[in-house]
RNA sequence: GCCCGGGUGGCGGAAUGGCAGACGCGGCGGACUCAAAAUCCGCUGUCCGAGAGGGCGUGUGGGUUCGAGUCCCACCCCGGGCACCA
């Protein structure tokens, strides 16, 4: 493919002898950009040290998966990303700009198995691709930081990061009943699987199984997550899913003795959770979970058939069934014959089971007040029982249960109170009966870290038949995988079938042991990336006792912008926070450091046609074409003038073909010997020269402050308006003042230096030698910042009926005066006199008549 | 059902309560050219009008205000999140 030629470059034509005129230089972003690119590495300009002097500030931008050739997605994300790294360096700022790559995951196994490629071969391969692809948009990187999650020296500290965990307490193995992806073959994290009970990554119906697994205990920090979320500067939408996800309840727990019909006990009990202890004296029913441990023993013989009929079907029934709305309730519940005692009444009520009870959430055990519960009066209704308010609704109200504030009713010595002071009295009742006590209960689950495939951190952990569950030892990590595995479609990992790898010996007694074979979630690695990037600077981290230092971390932690997709919000987002709080409690990272992220900017999608564009459905639109014809400065300049960064882009609206086009208007304007330009000025400035002197003021104001609010689509705007009055103003009869058009289209060059970066050190270079990067960012002057006239609107009734020139300094009683005058204004007022005269000098004057 | 966003020309979008539609795309016209491309210049919400000019216009209906795309109330539609969590 050739080069195109976007400067009018007038062919030449040898042969027939005749000396041709010297051709204006040529934009040729392919020539240009490699050259840059090359110049940005060769020269370190993105790699800073811990200990550099000038003010620190990290950007980051979410490491990625490396699935080959970069998407547009990459290229969105990075864009914004590079464009803060450039802006925040010409700002004085030593940036610390890392990249890596989260390169333990699914699709090297599944290619794996496939081709029989290893999946370190095939994932390197992936890693050079995208690689490549990230220094042909030009990011402006420190590759010697650049971290992998599969590197024997990230797994290490993978590795010994988990047996901190461990012996704080924060990892264990328990069997529970997980998520199994039938697709992928491996169990899941809840927050890996959709609302509608399919796995984010595969899509497959995600199977409920009985396995021992490992898990962190993120639970520990419910409330911290939710506390520190008034930390951070991120988007509502993101603290709101996380707010959600956390699901704080308030409310008691309290015993209830299980009887028989008389209300005669029979010694056990159970404790139920509510969020309305108020609402106590209207319980007529209680609900355990099917899975409820107490099931058994409290079930009466002539009830034991129905009872172990309906737990089978309940075990039977999919999580997505299970959790369904639709499904009536009268098929949803089985009565125990047992009863239990109404502690506020000392009513006996019957005990039911149901399957929307779940056994993971608070005690697997609920009181049912149907007048109070919309669920529990439609199980009620179904199953003939009792209902009784106990807050007295409006006169007007037509519902069936009442769950908003009232007085309360039926409840003896909590009668009259409204929800807030019942609740306490109620609480304070309970605790003095000694049978119950307030309680939070959250949402929040701890997070499945242990995956049954290859592809991954192998879990530091032995078994020995003697001693039990051992950590391996830190002086022997990394437990690294070995190669000479068979990768087989089996629903295990391959390590599970390798003798070598399986067998070892106990840490403790020395003894025969068998390795963990499962690896961890790879939202493990993502857990910390962010830290292993201060720990390195292209030296690996073998020797060491730390995977970073603690006066490193406090140096740039917290990361002063985060870049990244939405997607993550409840996933890598919360996981990333539990680490960095676990790491400071656990002395490893400064013990002020409580949140990883200070702001956080999610970006949109990239939508081809209306659909998502991901992974799974392939990169329909490949960058790598536009990278070799139009070039990258193209790419990012079409990517940032869109629309705001935030929302989501349909890949048909991007416009290379007019960024392309600006580019070349800018080229065209400031590349010495081109041909646009005539002669210009000297001496004086014209009027006409001022005014492009304060329109390059109010550029290098406006383009900051978009910069500043992430409103990179109104700057690129202010760059294509600027160019165009230039344009008007160097064709104009007058033509170009030389020193005005100099200053000009230099401003601009640094104004342009983050976004598009090739053409802006190009033309620099040219034209004033040394490197626009490493210019100071300009400042605009604010006394050209004042125009010497402004248009005054003027309105009659708050319609725009004239316009006037006026100085900015304009009084009040003139500028009425002047709007008055106006012939038009006259007209329109006519004899009347003017009720009211609103006075916005110098913008506006609005006539009242 | 609940909680967030959002609804502006043919399209993407811009607009501290003060000139709606910046800028770009597309379209139309002109210049240059033998011609085309590229480039440069201009026009481009809509209706009425020959024109000057005027009417109407930011999802719908109300309200606040001298003045509302922007603030308030109600509703409709679209996108996202949560949703038997006791």
């Amino acid at each position: 493919m050739t080069h195109p030629h976007y400067a009018g470059a007038m062919s030449t034509t040898p042969s027939d002898g005749v000396p041709t005129t010297a051709e204006p230089p040529a934009y040729v972003p392919t020539e240009i950009e490699p050259r840059w690119q090359q110049f940005w590495r060769d020269d370190r300009t993105y790699e800073v040290d811990n200990d550099d002097p000038r003010p620190h500030y990290y950007v980051l931008s979410m490491y990625p998966y490396p699935s080959g050739a970069a998407h547009m997605g990459h290229v969105r994300n990075y864009t914004f990303g590079d464009l803060i790294v450039r802006y925040r360096t010409m700002g004085g700022h030593a940036v610390l700009s890392p990249m890596g790559f989260d390169s333990f995951g699914l699709p090297a196994e599944n290619a794996a198995i496939k081709t029989g490629v290893h999946p370190r071969e095939f994932t390197d391969a992936r890693i050079e691709e995208l690689r490549s692809s990230l220094l042909r948009i030009g990011g402006g990187y420190d590759w010697r930081r650049e971290v992998k999650s599969h590197d024997p020296d990230y797994i290490r500290w993978s590795q010994w990061i988990f047996l901190k965990f461990y012996e704080a307490g924060l990892v264990y193995r328990r069997k529970a009943q997980v998520n199994w992806d039938p697709v992928d073959q491996t169990v899941l994290a809840n927050e890996q699987v959709l609302p509608d009970g399919t796995a984010d990554r595969s899509g497959a119906v995600v199977e409920r199984i009985d396995l021992e697994q490992w898990f962190y205990k993120i639970t520990d920090y419910a409330q911290q997550l939710l506390d520190d979320l008034d930390q951070v500067e991120w988007p509502q939408r993101v603290v709101t899913q996380q707010r959600n996800w956390v699901g704080r309840s308030e409310g008691a727990e309290f015993d209830l003795a299980v009887c028989d019909v008389d209300g005669g006990p029979t010694g056990e009990s159970f404790r139920v959770f509510t969020t309305r202890p108020d609402t106590s004296f209207g319980m007529t029913f209680c609900v355990l979970a099917p899975e409820h441990e107490l099931v058994d023993s409290i079930v009466t013989d002539d009830r034991r058939a129905d009872v172990d009929a309906f737990r089978h079907q309940a075990r039977m029934t999919s999580e997505i069934d299970r959790l369904s709305t639709e499904r009536s309730l009268d098929k949803r519940g089985c009565f125990t014959g047992a009863y239990a005692l109404n502690p506020f009444t000392q009513r006996p009520v019957p005990v039911y089971l149901a399957d929307y009870v779940l056994a993971t959430y608070g005690t697997g055990a609920i009181m049912a007040v149907p007048g109070g519960d919309q669920r529990d009066w439609e199980f009620a209704k179904a199953y003939g029982l009792e209902i009784i308010r106990t807050v007295q609704p409006p006169e007007d109200f037509e519902g069936e249960a009442y769950t908003d504030d009232g007085p309360a009713i039926n409840s003896e010595w909590l009668n009259g109170l409204d929800v807030a002071a019942a609740k306490a009295k109620a609480i304070d009742w309970l605790v003095d009966q000694g049978i119950g006590e307030s309680k939070v209960t959250y949402r929040l689950r701890d997070w499945l870290l242990s995956r049954q495939r290859f592809w991954g951190c192998p879990i530091p952990m032995v078994y020995c038949e003697g001693c039990g569950l051992q950590p391996v030892p830190e002086d022997q990590l990394p437990v690294l995988a070995p190669d000479d595995v068979e990768f087989r479609p089996t629903g295990q990992s391959p390590l599970t079938f390798h003798e070598g790898f399986l067998n070892t010996t106990c840490p403790k007694c020395g003894g025969a042991a068998r390795r963990e074979t499962d690896t961890m979630d790879t939202f493990v690695d993502s857990s910390w990336y962010y830290l292993a990037f201060v720990g390195r600077r292209g030296d690996s981290y073998d020797g060491r006792e730390m995977p970073f230092r603690k006066e490193d971390i406090a140096e740039w932690l917290p990361v002063d912008q985060y870049i990244g997709g939405a997607e993550h919000a409840v996933l890598h987002l919360m996981y990333a926070r539990f680490f960095t709080k676990a790491l400071s409690d656990l002395g490893l990272v400064p013990s002020d450091l409580r949140e990883p992220f200070k702001r956080l900017f999610t970006q949109g999608m990239i939508r081809l046609a209306g659909s998502k564009m991901s992974k799974s459905k392939g990169n329909l639109v490949a960058p790598e074409e536009i990278l070799d014809h139009q070039g990258a400065d193209a790419l990012r300049l079409a990517q940032l003038g869109l629309k705001p960064p935030q929302d989501d882009v349909d890949w048909e609206d991007v416009s290379i073909d007019g960024a392309l086009r600006f580019l070349g208007r800018v080229w065209r304007l400031g590349v010495p010997g081109g041909d646009l330009v005539g002669e210009t000025r000297s001496g004086l400035q014209t009027p006409a020269d001022i005014a492009i002197d304060r329109a390059r003021h109010a550029l290098i104001a406006e383009v900051t402050n978009d910069f500043e609010r992430w409103s990179y689509n109104t700057a690129v705007a202010k760059y294509m308006t600027f160019v165009n009055d230039l344009y008007r103003w160097v064709q104009s009869d007058d033509g170009a003042h030389g020193p005005t058009l100099e200053s000009s289209i230099d401003t601009l060059l640094l104004l342009m230096a983050p976004a598009t970066p090739h053409i802006a050190a190009e033309l620099w270079q040219r034209r004033n030698g040394g490197h626009v990067h490493r210019e100071p960012w300009p400042v605009a002057d604010p006394a050209m910042l004042v125009q010497d006239s402004v248009t005054m609107v003027v309105q009659v009734n708050g319609k725009v009926r004239d316009r006037v020139e006026v100085p900015p300094d304009i009084t009040e009683s003139a500028a009425v005066a002047t709007a008055l005058a106006l012939p038009k204004i006259a007209e329109q007022i006519g004899a009347a006199a003017p009720r009211k005269v609103i006075a916005r000098p110098p913008k506006l004057i609005n006539v009242v008549v």
